[in-house]
This record gives C-alpha cells, structure tokens and sequence, in this order.
RNA sequence: GCCCCCAUCGUCUAAUGGUUAGGACACCAGUUUCUCAAGCUGGCAAUACCGGUUCGAAUCCGGUUGGGGGCGCCA
C-alpha cells in the first residue's frame, strides 16, 4: 500500500516552526517510503482563515522545498462531500440536532468546572423524537449537530507512544457540524483524510485527546482508521507550546533576517529525531535515507536559538558567493543592476569584487541579512580617530613612517599583481624581524577605519591600487595634523 | 479542577538490561594571528526523586515530583 500523508494546516496565521517541522516530518516520511504528500488547507472556520495566511504557507513551503505531489485540496470547496457525510451519519442516528442555545450550555460548563468536573455536554437533546426535531426546525430554532459518544472506556493506537485510554463518559456528546452545510474541523478533518487515502496521520501531540473522537467518526462510517503519529511539541524559551499567539516568528520572519532555508530545515529535524550516527549537519536528502519513524522522539523540544544560528553559519559558509550575491539586498549601500554595485561616493565594484567582498564577510557573519555590515567600509567613505591608528607603544612618527613605505611598495606594484598574495609578501618583507603589527595594524585602519576587519591585504586587493593609495594618504594626513 | 502525554548536561540529543553515560550548540581556557571572526586542542556539565524486578537498571514495573498539552458552534 502506497503511504500517503499530509500536511493540513489551517489559514489563521503564518506559517511557523512548528508548523514547518510538522510539513517537513511528513515530507521526509512520504519520501522515505516512495509514498504521497498532500496539502491541504483547512479553511472551515470562515471568521479566522484568510487568503494572506494561506499564501505565506505555500510560499514558504516552497521556500523550504517542501514540495506536495497533489494540488492542493481546499476544505472550502468541498462542502458537498461533507454535507453527504453528515447526512449519513444523522440517518443512521450517530448525530443528532441539539437546540440547546449557547448561553445554557456556557452556564453549565461554568457550573461543572467550578465543582470539579471535566465539562460535557449531558445529552439533552440525545432523545428527541424525530416529530420534535421536525417541529423545532419548522420554529427556525437555532441548532447544532452532535455525535453521538458512548459511554465506555476507548483505547487507540498511538505509533510512537502504544496504546492511549479515554474515559469516553469524560468526553460527552461533542459537535460535528455547525449545520448539514458546515462541518466543524473534527469531521472535516477526517472526512478528507479518508477521501484522499491517509494512511498515517502525522501531526501534533496537541490532538492527543481528540483522536478518540476522530476513531469514533470513523468506526461509525465504517472507514478504514488511519496509523497515528503525535509529534512532540516544539515548546518556546518559555517551555510553553510554541504557537503564533506566544510571538513564534514565522518561517518569513526568519527568511527576511537573513536564515537560509537548509539551516531550518537541519534545524527543526533535530528537533524530535536524530540520525543513527552522532551526526548534527544532515540535509533532507541524507535524512530521507536513513529516515525511521521510530526513530522519532515522544519528549518536547525546546526552540534554541544559538543552535539555528550556528547552523545558519555553517551553511553560510558552505555556500558559494554567487548564490549568497542574490540573496543580498544591495539597496543600502548604492545601486546594484545586477552586475555591478555604483555606491554613493562613486566606487565602483564589478560583480568578482562583490563575490571577494562576499567571501571575507560570510566568515563574519551567521545572517544573509547583515552579511555586509562588517565591511560597509568598501561602500563609503569613512572617518576614524587618528589614535586608532597606532599600534601599541610605537610612536606616531615611525607609524607615519612605516605607511609610508607600504605606500611606496604598493605604488610600485604593477596594477595587474594588485593581488592579496603580492601585498601580503611586501607587508612580509617590510616588517621582516619587526613586530608585524607596526605595518599590518595600520594599514588594516587605514582600510577598513575599523578596529577589527579581514586582513589589509585582502582589503587592499579589492580595493584596487589607487583607492588603497588615496586611503594609506588619508591616515598619513591624519597622523600629520 | 478533571483527563492525557512526557522526563539523560543550560539547550538539542546518543546509548532499546552490561559504556569511564557519547556527540552537538552555548559557555570557559589554550593554540593560531596585526585585530576580529573562523579553525584547531582541551575543560565545565546530565540519567528528577523514592521503591520494586534483576547477578546487573538511564533503560523494565509502581509511586512521587516536575513540565507540557487538552477540556470551543478554533484548528
């Protein structure tokens, strides 16, 4: 039998974490068992879904890669489906209509929670006659449809944690439907796992109690029950549930700071698995491999983000400049047409330039986001305190002396040697038997204007020849005042 | 309050009856170096508690404590 799973989040907020990790635990198990995975949003709740959640979902699945296999099934659009199906199950008297209004309902909740009682529902309108459910309709009196529950112990099967028992007289009579058109997500939810052939059911532990209800729907239909598999929660620093209303930043949050979407992924898969192998960095190709449901984790997580960023380093690194050069928003430091970077004082850089400036940034930085705040110095001019310019005790003079020097050696460098290699031989030769800060601590000011920065010479190659002579002028000038 | 789930370093986790309880992040130190970062080397650090089963328990069982989730005409 060929497995099939999905991912079926509803529309009210943005796509998350934990909702990510979710989508990628079901994507990873379709893969690994040559199965199906299905989208499928689950819009019954009119009041909340919106079409702008919906949209940052898709497009942020698809930013992870998390590719569905079907297209994407809308609970909006399938009403007859769900209509029939509470059809049938009035019918047969497994639901039933109840007319008790919403405030009498409240009042006794009330009631029972404050004696201590889990809160039901007492079956009130679990007997009408079908001549009084005739009648009340006929009166256009407000209703709800109710599944019938018995009162027994229930055991189901949990894949990861065995068997699970409810005390089903605990759960009472709950609703399916708000009216013949309007499945609530219990039915909905189930319905279409049935139409669409789920065969494990891969989502939060936070449906743990309401999977007995969801068995009960399905023994009634006479479906075929699904194998179940509740996902340890992903909690927050907090160790509350990690969810949009505690500020759980979306997957786009993170995309705009600058994470790069291997590094969530490597993320939230360890979060509630781990390979074989002590084995941290893991792409989604190598995890489907050796992927194992039974391998999965019962205890929740705890979002940590030091690990994220250590990851988002790690692949930041790996990755190639000119991939990392799209991701850059360019807009802050001039005008990028794609090939070249035109910044406000005139510089210049051609597109090798930029994937240098990429290589010593990313060394720097953990974030696409402000990968370049390390270097802005190539971008515009700049001012620093002459002091910043000396190098321990060495006085001013022989520091205006030494730049000097590196000043006359770089000039007589032919342009085309203008090479980090070349540079870095004459600092070499020229602090010989010195202590090397006294030529290279300068410079690297001189360059940068920073107290810390990538080394002079790899500054003073992309620079090019006479920015890196205007700017060794600028500090002699400045030492000189 | 009631029901359910869970429990190894601060965090993510490995070890499915026999290991000096392993790895990673973070932290600290050393090393490298003109600075910073990176790298490399090392260090700190855990089986929640109490009983039981067993020659032997992180691992199996019971209880306690702690944490989390659920108890919607939300999903």
């Amino acid at each position: 039998m060929t497995v099939r799973v999905r991912f079926a989040p509803s529309p009210t907020g943005y796509l998350h974490l934990g909702g990510a990790r979710t989508a990628l635990f079901n994507f990873i198990f379709a893969r690994s068992q040559n199965g199906v995975f299905i989208l499928r949003i689950e819009d019954t709740d009119k009041e909340r879904s919106k079409k702008e959640f919906e949209d940052d979902i898709l497009e942020n699945l698809n930013w992870l890669n998390l590719k569905w296999d079907e297209p994407v099934i809308r609970q909006s659009e399938r009403t007859d489906l769900y209509k029939n199906v509470i059809k049938q199950l009035i019918d047969q008297k497994s639901a039933y209509y109840c007319f008790c209004s919403k405030e009498e309902l409240e009042l006794r909740k009330q009631e029972q929670l404050t004696r201590g009682m889990t809160p039901r529902y007492s079956g009130k309108c679990r007997n009408l006659t079908d001549s009084e459910v005739r009648d009340n309709l006929k009166k256009k009196m407000q209703y709800v449809i109710r599944l019938r529950v018995p009162e027994k112990i229930f055991v189901f099967n949990d894949f990861l944690r065995g068997e699970i028992k409810i005390d089903l007289s605990q759960v009472g009579d709950f609703i399916i439907a708000k009216n013949e058109n309007e499945p609530l997500y219990l039915l909905a939810n189930t319905v279409d796992d049935h139409y669409q052939g789920i065969t494990h059911v891969i989502r939060g532990e936070e449906f743990i109690s309401t999977t007995p209800k969801q068995i009960l729907i399905y023994k009634y239909l006479d479906w075929q029950v699904p194998i179940f598999v509740h996902l340890p929660l992903v909690l927050g620093q907090d160790r509350s549930k990690l969810s949009k209303r505690h500020g759980a930043k979306s997957i786009s949050e993170y995309k705009k700071e600058g994470y790069l979407p291997e590094a969530i992924l490597n993320f939230i898969i360890l979060l509630g698995w781990h390979p074989e192998k002590d084995r941290e960095i893991i792409s989604i190709d190598e995890a489907i491999k050796e992927f194992k449901l039974e391998r999965l984790n019962k205890s929740p997580a705890v979002f940590n983000i030091s690990k994220l960023n250590f990851l988002n380093r790690y692949y930041l690194k790996q990755k190639p400049p000119e991939e990392i050069l799209p991701l850059i928003d360019f807009s802050l430091y001039g005008k990028f047409n794609g090939k070249s970077l035109i910044c406000q004082n005139g510089l210049v850089y051609s597109y090798e330039k930029l994937l240098k400036i990429i290589n010593l940034a990313k060394e720097r930085s953990f974030l696409v986001s402000n990968l370049l705040e390390s270097v802005d110095f190539f971008f515009k001019d700049f001012d620093y305190p002459k002091g910043l310019l000396l190098w321990k005790q060495v006085d001013e003079k022989k520091i205006i002396n030494n730049l000097i020097e590196i000043k006359d050696k770089l000039s007589n460098l032919e342009e085309e040697k203008f090479e980090s290699l070349n540079i870095k031989r004459i600092l070499d030769e020229l602090s010989f038997s010195k202590d090397k800060g006294e030529y290279f601590w300068p410079l690297r000011v001189a360059l940068s204007g920073k107290e810390y920065s990538p080394a002079p010479f790899d500054l003073a190659e992309i620079f090019g020849k006479s920015r890196t002579i205007e700017l060794i002028d600028k500090a002699i000038n400045l030492l000189k005042k």
